[in-house]
DNA sequence: GTCTATATTGTGATAGAC
DNA sequence: GTCTATCACAATATAGAC
């Protein structure tokens, strides 16, 4: 129980964060939320940047977890499941990844580490492309794979700030099978005809 | 030469905010930068807000006479270049890009205009990938090219913050001409055997 | 048009009592 | 651990002289 108070801090500034941007966010409006003094915010956290730090050990973990990527034999379901778990720790810590230059740029020491989680987000997607092509279910170069991956990529970080632009007003109604649809669709020019015949019925579910 | 101060104001500010983010630029820094008074910027301006309208007028001026695609026949040069003019008008203005949510909370006005860009922006894709189908140099049915032309909008709008994440020291290193093959590369799976030829040889020149 | 001076408010952060 | 009170400072913005 001795860690309570600075529990319900790192929770509510992570909501706040999400929903109004952590710029946009101050201390006193943390302490508000969950009505203890400023005061006590700061004999919990000396700064600022430590709850921002704090919830960014948080990110890591969660997604470095997912990251984890084994190097074994791996299936489209596996992959939907993977990607759907990603887009949900993304949708979790959302404060990061929609002002993602502006969170860099004021908290400089993040730059490195966040660096690090792109590089195994591609890495990850390589190992599940390489997967898929020593099993026959996908067909492309190494350029296009190399290609393939790097956009995976970008849709991973970034699809779910671009659906939000559509959602502005109520931030929290984001389907995440969407994104996850939308990352298979990358993908699906090279699958074998049999797995893109499941994907494009899916389609209907989500277009 | 009556509005040199005026220009100089909104030139500056462009600047700054590109390089620093809009957030983390403040008046008395704009003014600094043209060695101006603060005083004398309130003068021309009644508030930072205005600043960010007119700039964003500029913006819009700037990328809406490049989406008016007109219906017509159009070649895979013609995509090349309008794409490559659509990332110079996005680089141009990145400070909105690379903080969208962020900026487009605190100017609540800017919301609706720049979600009508988005759709522009699509309807633009769409214009291109018919044209395509209709020269036979593209394959693919209405619900790829919906899927396609969605992606097409993601990657326009994100691209540039994505490759930037890579380069947050010396920002302006970055080779416009790799958004564009980022680009085509989404189209490349439906093009016709000829014209996929070419953006593989180009693909030399960007991995 | 431009400057200096200043009002006003907000924000991160600290001191000291309870 | 928590509160009240308050500091220090930075940001937007205004007033009035030149």
């Amino acid at each position: 129980m001795k860690r309570k108070t600075r529990d319900r801090i790192l929770h509510a500034s992570l909501e706040l964060f999400n929903s109004r941007g952590e710029s946009n966010v101050t201390t006193l409006q943390i302490a508000d939320e969950i009505d203890i003094s400023p005061g006590n915010l700061y004999y919990h956290f000396k700064s600022k940047s430590d709850i921002v730090t704090e919830l960014y050990d948080w990110f890591e973990d969660q997604i470095g977890d997912l990251l984890a990527v084994p190097e074994v034999e791996i299936s489209v379901d596996d992959q939907w499941l993977f990607l759907h778990l990603l887009f949900e720790t993304i949708a979790h810590f959302r404060f990061l990844y929609q002002d993602l230059v502006n969170v860099l740029s004021r908290y400089e020491h993040l730059q490195p580490r966040f660096q690090r989680i792109i590089k195994r987000k591609y890495d990850a997607s390589h190992r599940i492309c390489d997967s898929f092509r020593k099993q026959g279910i996908l067909t492309a170069s190494n350029q296009e794979t190399d290609a393939l991956c790097h956009q995976i990529v970008l849709t991973l970080t970034y699809w779910l700030s671009f659906e939000t632009l559509s959602h502005l007003n109520d931030r929290d109604a984001v389907d995440l099978g969407r994104g996850v649809y939308q990352v298979m669709v990358l993908v699906a020019p090279y699958l074998r005809d049999e797995e893109r015949m499941v994907l494009e019925r899916m389609s209907q579910d989500y277009l």
